[in-house]
DNA sequence: TCTAAATTTTAGGCAAATCTAAATTTATTT
DNA sequence: AAATAAATTTAGATTTGCCTAAAATTTAGA
């Protein structure tokens, strides 16, 4: 149906379109698929023709509806596969990308629903992204982060922003998991940085880098 | 490491290699693969260069030790691949040759491994073909076919030599599946048909042409 | 053995996806 | 508003894997 390039550049337009109804410049998708802008004008002008987005010279591109579907679906699959390699093979939650990325390219929509089912119709993967379902209907996903509580309250971790290996191998060490429950002891004018408790009493440092990536809902 | 075209080659090569002693020609390589003979000779010599082969023209070729072994551990990943499909996500035994080929070609040595514990480490595929360790030994597997039985013996179904999903619904149809006991009851010289009892005192009409493609052992 | 048939290889090309270097367009600054 | 900087596109190549048509080699048949 289409090949492994064609989804992948899909998916990254998709993650860089935002709701500010401006294109996705050309060099935005270079850097994200580590690849030349030259490149990406050339697979701009062949998506274009397929269909899959719309594209004017110096304008940047949106997706068509076309192409949103084929991005949505790449981005069900990597997140299903993602769930499957540390709910079922054991994988840590900083392993599984890399793998995932070839897995979200294989074709068969009937392995992706009996995946799907198979675990359980999970709603978000290791990381808290939300995994749409199978018509493309995303959960809903809280997008404040932990740098916007305030002292007192209890957060709930439901996912991370940054979702770079070794950011999540440093939460791992820390022991902070998704569904932990972090309890705001102080925050630092200074630097920003909060003082937080976990369920198991131990008490933490974050800073504004870390507690700006994790996604929580108050308690 | 290797692309997906590669491993497809060493894998078809892998299965043309026959004990004789003969090298593989490119003809049979060129039909396994359902491409022309031009662009197998093409390849070939790529993956001489790569040590992948041995290659002298108009004489065929066989594999090298390096060839060899990642010709094997495509065949691993796809058996280990179809039996998830089987017997984790329900996928019908004819079903799943055609994802396998994609999955094939996912690159983790951790991912197969994994996926062969969570498997409890099968020694055979859906259709019976045995599935190589981490290391590349393969366990023993009949090859003594339904069609060398003798009246009044019980052979158990160990295997299928062809896997034409054509074949296997028939089979299925037929309620035979791998660990069946077959009674032989009858044998005609004319066709070399054979009447046979199942576990459920059902009785078959085999033709030669299934017996000759079921692999047994006799009880 | 000598010729016809089959097999295999070479030659020349094509499409996908990428690259570098140069040209063009848009954005920013003074 | 002109000049410079940044972003984008074009032009021309490269690599991989495949193709067709023609040439070369091997095999098989009379």
């Amino acid at each position: 149906m289409y090949t492994f390039t064609e989804e992948n550049y899909l998916k990254a337009i998709h993650h860089l379109t935002d709701n500010s109804g401006k294109g996705v410049s050309t060099n935005a998708i270079a850097e994200r698929l580590a690849t030349k802008p030259a490149s990406v004008t050339d697979m701009l002008k062949k998506l274009s023709d397929k269909n899959l987005l719309v594209y004017k010279k110096y304008q940047g591109v949106s997706l068509t509806a076309e192409g949103r579907t084929v991005a949505i679906r790449t981005v069900r699959k990597h997140r299903l596969w993602e769930v499957f390699l540390v709910k079922k093979l054991e994988f840590g939650w900083e392993e599984v990308h890399e793998i995932a990325e070839q897995l979200e390219h294989i074709q068969s929509t009937k392995l992706t629903d009996k995946l799907d089912e198979f675990l359980a119709y999970p709603k978000y993967d290791p990381h808290g992204d939300p995994i749409p379902d199978r018509n493309g209907i995303f959960p809903n996903r809280s997008d404040q982060t932990l740098t916007e509580c305030n002292v007192g309250e209890t957060a709930i971790l439901k996912g991370v922003k940054d979702t770079d290996p070794e950011f999540l191998k440093y939460l791992k060490k820390l022991n902070l998991t998704l569904g932990e429950e972090i309890s705001i002891k102080e925050k630092e004018s200074y630097d920003n940085s909060m003082c937080v408790e976990l369920s198991d009493s131990t008490e933490l440092n974050l800073s504004q880098q870390v507690s700006s990536n994790l996604y929580i809902t108050v308690k």
